[in-house]
DNA sequence: TACTTATAATAAGTCTTCTTATTAATTGTG
DNA sequence: CACAATTAATAAGAAGACTTATTATAAGTA
């Protein structure tokens, strides 16, 4: 049987296609849905909180969100105070589409989960959520080393 | 908290990132270390099936295994009989980097599931797997429709 | 056998992603 | 206050990923 890892990489290459199936015709590519979701949760954001919501560096949610931009998606504009950052919020077809992303995950996610009792959807996020902090960690379990 | 789909994406990017930060240094970059364990698991295979294996197109596999070529790592030849398959083959570094990429694989997946009972681990391949098909399978849970 | 359909690979173009380097602004320290 | 260190964004270049279209080969059918 495959390893942990190539089922990570399978599930998460196989909700993602499907994310695309559902919101291309939306006209959004790859690296959109997931900033749509992080501003419609969280607000208007500043680039950098934005890529580490959706795991990408800096640079790269940069071209994305100047893509959504020319797209009508997103505006982006500075608070003063700080002219360092930009702030990143939705514009009204931005909030659109940003509704109809968060239904279709939640849709992909309903029939992902399918037969599966809730405590075991429970605790398959429990043990990811564990992977997560345990590769944050240090390389080796080096009992008390590290820091 | 975040949703299931969160912590899918998250902890892949993170996996997916500890594999790079151990195989950078011989040169591998992101698309070659998954082809290089196909190879090794599966031996010579054409580039629809390492595709397949790998969740990626066939064209997208097409270029990377070019660079892998290039760089000495597998060799492409038809076989005879069927001059419209190409089979690609482990050279004797690609096996070299190959065996390394599954021992970092293991090792990471060691890491990730550090603390975690074995019981446990294979729970979640199992729901990893149940999700997987319940992703492939029809859109709606029609109950008795499907086909 | 000839024609149609299907299959494997490649080509071209766009977008995503990374890394490294640069620029501008902020913060911290002497 | 002036200078150094840090931080946010951008630029540039390479690789990966997808889609659509093309080419060559193979298989199926009339």
């Amino acid at each position: 049987m495959e390893p942990l890892h190539y089922w990570l990489m399978k599930t998460h290459t196989m909700f993602h296609r499907e994310v695309m199936a559902e919101t291309a015709r939306f006209g959004l590519t790859a690296g959109q849905p997931k900033v749509l979701e992080c501003l419609a949760k969280f607000g208007e954001r500043d680039q950098k909180s934005i890529a580490a919501y959706c795991e990408i560096e800096q640079a790269t949610a940069g071209s994305i969100i100047t893509r959504m931009e020319e797209g009508g998606l997103v505006a982006r504009r500075q608070k003063p105070g700080n002219r360092r950052s930009l702030y990143v919020s939705l514009t009204p077809a931005g909030q659109a589409a940003a509704q109809s992303v968060l239904q279709v995950f939640e849709s992909i996610e309903a029939r992902a989960l399918r037969g599966i009792p809730k405590s075991e959807a429970s605790q398959l996020v429990y043990l990811l959520q564990t992977l997560c902090d345990n590769m944050a960690g240090p390389a080796q379990a080096t009992r008390g080393a590290s820091r």
